[in-house]
DNA sequence: CAATCGTATACCCATAACGGAATGCGTCAA
DNA sequence: TTGACGCATTCCGTTATGGGTATACGATTG
């Protein structure tokens, strides 16, 4: 078995860097194509590959406008991810991180009172 | 190029779901690699990869014991995740989603009463 | 109608992931 | 010391990525 698809869901969709900035300036507006590839940088067919991984896990909308299309930022999928999240947001900004010492001490103290060893 | 290595940064790392399984596991408390082999229903050596990937991301520590190695969780490198995400949480909160009900309208409607084209 | 623009897709290549199986290596027990 | 245990590493095969380049396709323009 492989990796994983990139588009089996927002968390290996979004692990890829330029996926996030496509996300990053849909963010502002929609645009077309045409302005993605240039505020990237990258070739085109290299954008439109990413912008199809997006929308395969419903991350952008795309809306026909002539012969441009015009891709919307649809952020829903990204709560999954925030939410998985969530659970770990309060270890970093708690003080937590003083239990990393405490546990560390012990793991080095180890068998000092008990007497089952 | 291929896809960039999971251990990249912890975005490629946690897109994997056993990794997150992990994670989530030792959440509650530091584990040896034998306990998270039993929970988590895997082959010996897929846990001991996967943790070596959390490690090179620094997402886990580890610490000798006797012949055991017990792992323990280091949610720092999360936040980076955590904070590209704060500037999309605000957009599935707030009710922008119904802009994009409207935006779905004029993309259909389009041209029907505007002689603006 | 032909030509051009804006995008999507097809193909090629190099790279590496993930699982499976076998094995290496340090630690503890007899 | 020999053997068992706990874990890491190596090799294998399958799969799909992401960039490059060429091309196909619909829409607009002339």
């Amino acid at each position: 078995m492989a990796r994983a698809a990139t588009t089996t869901d927002a968390f290996n969709a979004v692990a890829e860097p330029r996926r996030r900035q496509i996300l990053d300036l849909l963010r502002a507006r929609e645009r077309p194509v045409n302005e993605l590839v240039e505020l990237l940088g990258l070739a085109q067919p290299q954008v439109s590959k990413h912008l199809r991984v997006l929308r395969e896990v419903d991350l952008v909308h795309v809306r026909d406008e002539g012969r441009q299309r015009m891709y919307r930022l649809n952020p829903g999928p990204l709560q999954p991810i925030h939410d998985w999240l969530r659970a770990y947001e309060q270890l970093w900004n708690e003080r937590f991180d003083l239990m990393d010492d405490v546990l560390d001490d012990l793991g080095k103290a180890e068998t000092d009172d008990g007497d089952d060893d």
